[in-house]
DNA sequence: GATAAATATTCAAATATTTGAATAAAAAGG
DNA sequence: CCTTTTTATTCAAATATTTGAATATTTATC
């Protein structure tokens, strides 16, 4: 099974990438190489761009987040179609959202590994979801409204 | 990915492994073969018998059972340790089973592949299968017997 | 829009998996 | 028990996957 140097399969490999960026704030790929060279693996930056674009993660600002890597499932890209607005309050996170799709939203969120949520409730246009604690909370509506605000800009592409 | 003739690749080949046990009754590995060869498949019979193992395909009796083969999972092989006793009545199947085992023996009937039921229900020591119909139900319970039964036979095994 | 930084892709080598033919082992039937 | 049938295993060839180095492409920054 093993291949390079001190190797770990690709299972574990990316196993261990999901930890990383769900644990430590990681911008570039350099970065990442160089966590898991901190856990004993050492990798190219092709094998590391190609496991990113398997687990399906998404960079959001200047940070990797781990997406729900179920293929086929809707991922946190479609939450820009949804999402109205977002606000914490102490440990909870309140997303209102367009009529009829907040369970939608609950059901993305519940996916996205690495989200600190501990479970989210969806009403028609409301979805709650409950923060381990104030700051946790804050930093999901962040990351929620740059996933919006992200969704937004590219390219000069309309669609 | 194609490897020899008329070939197609290994899951969708388990996939119709499956499907074919669970249509036709298949005795052997030889009938398996040709019943392959219908679909217009043609392997070995090392890979068949390969095939077999993975899939955690089953020989009762005279014929092959499809088994869930979520690795991990209680399969069908348990049954003997909790099953005291198969009637069938109409479309129903009744299992009379150790107390408290009910709910575990509903479980793995409901995961077997191949196994002609719409439905189980438990109670405390009673499992209730529905089949389509009366020729379905009749010839799930001879299954089930004979599984219990074929578990007891084998070597000399006390074990 | 030129430059630099970050990421994706191409290509060839290394590694792993899958397969059938041959053969060994096990089970069934006398 | 011996023979036949059925199933599992070994081995080598074919095929597929994974990988890093090099390179191309994209994206950010001025």
């Amino acid at each position: 099974m093993g291949v390079t140097l001190s190797s770990v399969d690709k299972q574990t490999r990316q196993d261990l990438i999901l930890g990383v960026i769900s644990e430590r704030e990681v911008g570039t790929q350099q970065e990442l190489i160089e966590a898991l060279k901190d856990v004993g693996v050492e990798v190219a930056q092709a094998t590391v761009s190609r496991d990113l674009a398997e687990l399906g993660v998404l960079k959001v600002g200047s940070r990797y987040l781990a997406l729900p890597h179920e293929p086929g499932s809707a991922g946190i890209e479609v939450l820009p179609s949804f999402v109205l607005g977002v606000t914490p309050a102490q440990n909870i996170v309140v997303i209102h959202t367009r009529d009829g799709t907040a369970g939608a939203v609950s059901n993305v969120l519940d996916r996205v590994r690495g989200l600190r949520l501990v479970g989210t409730i969806a009403g028609q246009d409301t979805v709650m979801g409950v923060a381990p604690d104030s700051g946790a909370a804050e930093e999901v509506a962040n990351l929620i409204a740059d996933v919006c605000r992200a969704r937004t800009r590219p390219a000069g592409s309309i669609e």
